[in-house]
DNA sequence: ATTTAGTTTAGAATTATTATAAATTAACAA
DNA sequence: TTGTTAATTTATAATAATTCTAAACTAAAT
């Protein structure tokens, strides 16, 4: 729940214009109680949609990609056909649910932390992602 | 290690015949020693510069997904560009290196058990993948 | 007000993947 | 064998997500 001019200066910050695009992108994203997954097309239909503005695809595609670069969203891989992003930006692991195609945080209480006893030899773990697909009984397994 | 034969019998027993082109395509996932992960592409080009056949793109797309659907390959998405696939179907996890862009098995010994305390209610869980990320020191964090 | 560099945009290009529809081939029965 | 049938392969077109390009626009600095 920022406000537009929160929202300002934490562009500026960051070395990004507060543009007027970026600023409702902002809104559409921020602006609100809960963090969420979404899509580039979600977003974009929910901006052709729900408001006036018209953005263009290059720009929701540059912005978004900023934010994930300045660590405003992170991206989340499910399938090679769709790439999802994800306004929590904390550590967190996820459930997706095969029947509808939704993606569920899972709460620290929900996954116990995993344990990794050995890395490569002279990397640096650089993040630990849990993916748990659930699906109704009577769907297939994998 | 397995020999033509038994590839013929291991497709006709899955409903799927034992076409040329599916028998080199076995051949070159699954008579070897090891596991290993690859994409379409790599494969496309394992054929067409080690072999003589040619087996068209569209051929090796339906093969492989028919191969991922009777359960003999796995596919991991790691980023919305690429697909790959593992000729290990056991259940594993992953490191992912971001600086070679190579996926690694992770032994059982090397992360411990995933905890899943709360699964989402009326759902079955299909599968749980842990996907670690590593990179070298002088890397960004993710 | 002028300049400059950053940003937006429409549209083209790229790329992974899937669809189409005709030619080929494996399986099967006569 | 041989003919029939359905599965498979293939070249090619289509689709769809994403990125690129280059011109128009705009925020920020001078
Ligand atoms: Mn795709
Ligand atoms: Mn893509
Ligand atoms: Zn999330
Ligand atoms: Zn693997």
């Amino acid at each position: 729940m920022l406000k537009n001019s929160e929202f300002v200066s934490k562009l500026r910050n960051s070395g990004l214009r507060p543009t007027k695009q970026r600023l409702k992108i902002c809104e559409v994203l921020f602006n609100r109680d809960k963090t969420f997954h979404f899509t580039i097309n979600d977003l974009a239909k929910n901006i052709s949609e729900n408001f006036n503005e018209k953005i263009s695809l290059a720009t929701i595609y540059n912005t978004i990609h900023a934010f994930k670069d300045k660590g405003y969203l992170k991206e989340i891989t499910i399938s090679s056909d769709k790439s999802y992003f994800d306004t929590n930006i904390t550590k967190h692991h996820h459930f997706y649910d095969e029947d509808t195609n939704l993606l569920i945080d899972c709460n620290d209480n929900e996954i116990g932390k995993v344990n990794i006893k050995n890395n490569i030899t002279g990397k640096k773990i650089s993040s630990v992602e849990v993916l748990v697909r659930v699906a109704s009984d009577t769907q297939n397994q994998n």
